[in-house]
DNA sequence: GTGGCTATGTAACAATTATCACGGAATACC
DNA sequence: GGTATTCCGTGATAATTGTTACATAGCCAC
């Protein structure tokens, strides 16, 4: 696939005017991973900011010692607010992002950002909102972590899992969800059986089946 | 006191332009509250975007039970990103902003804030600013909760008040600590009883000296 | 099928955190 | 001083989460 007018109208005609989607096309770079691919490490430079045309990419915070937490999931149209920040600042990641299913993206060059934030409106709000998402984003992962039990996360988790891929049945290990949720496979484990118990979840080697866990 | 620009020069003079200064004190208000003020409540409509001047302000999340989480603080020179994404997007505030001590402030209207990003790249910059810290600030929030234990956590936050205050005694009861961390009175007076054991801070009613607990 | 690898199940136990229940101390207010 | 209020200390106990240690199960490669 190849980045063409008509392509980028469709998918982001009523967010970017035309001139701008011109712009995208000339300076951005299209690029294409597959699942598993990390896209960014802490420590790593940021020069540009991703655009996301289709797939996913899994925001996680991780600490020195290897324990992991899980931030947001980036969609289709969303951007990265780590790196718009990053950029903007020129500094270095503080978080890992993987893509979560095979991914398409644009990637922005720095200097485009901050030209086309005064040269179009439409950007400029695209960014702020942006900002705002993953605000919110950041401020829910907290509630989470925060004033939740495990096995409430847990299911918060799967359920986000769900809506990501649009559907009930997906692959992921214990051990995964173990670290997005930052404690140990043992612990997810035990309550994922508790769970199928309970007939809410039905549980196989390297994949759940939500039952009556409904996509929110 | 009233905004006069030698005042604001001292204090902003590196990082805003004269012409800037101007402006914020013809189209910005003075505000002046005392300590434990609530500035900000969750479902507040936020049309203006403070400046410290003096002071500190408390942002805290606090979700549907009246349980609580602290964010972070705001200081001298600091503003705030969730009041700047809420007035961008006009959304409602999620989060607490309390007077922590006497606070000098400026609000800016919604409207400047836009205009001046154009006008000027000295205020571009400082939204940037604002938002790169406050990211980090949510972050480091989110390490705490997720990768560290209560001990840890109390130990970081005694440091976090210490410095805010620039001093190693300072008033708080343990309910308030227990509120910030997300947890129960008895909790936090158990663990600040260890600490005081360990010889690492004094206790007294509503007060707690830092002893071996360096300001970071 | 066999062997090897990864993933899962689970018991037993340890550590941490939460809750309940009270008594006592410090302070404010009259 | 006396009394009310707020704050703190602490034991007892429960609930949750973490750790260790193994056993078993599914799957792939040969």
């Amino acid at each position: 696939m190849k980045l063409d007018l008509n392509f980028l109208h469709n998918k982001f005609g009523i967010i970017f005017e035309v001139g701008l989607l011109k712009e995208i096309i000339e300076f951005g770079t299209y690029l294409e991973v597959e699942e598993g691919f990390v896209m960014m490490r802490p420590g790593g430079f940021i020069r540009s900011v991703p655009i996301i045309l289709n797939g996913s990419v899994k925001i996680v915070r991780s600490d020195a010692e290897g324990r992991e937490a899980l931030l947001y999931y980036l969609g289709e149209k969303d951007s990265c607010a780590m790196s718009l920040t990053c950029c903007l600042n020129s500094r270095k990641s503080e978080i890992t992002a993987t893509a979560d299913s095979p991914t398409q993206l644009i990637q922005v060059p720095v200097q485009k950002i901050e030209e086309w934030m005064t040269k179009y409106s439409s950007w400029k709000e695209y960014v702020f909102m942006t900002y705002q998402k993953r605000f919110d984003d950041l401020l829910a992962a907290i509630d989470q972590i925060a004033f939740f039990k495990l096995d409430e996360r847990l299911i918060a988790l799967l359920k986000k899992k769900s809506a990501q891929c649009g559907c009930m049945v997906f692959n992921v290990t214990h051990e995964e969800l173990g670290n997005e949720l930052a404690t140990s496979r043992e612990v997810v484990s035990r309550l994922l059986k508790q769970l199928e118990r309970l007939g809410r979840v039905k549980l196989s080697r390297n994949k759940i089946e939500l039952l009556d866990i409904a996509l929110k």
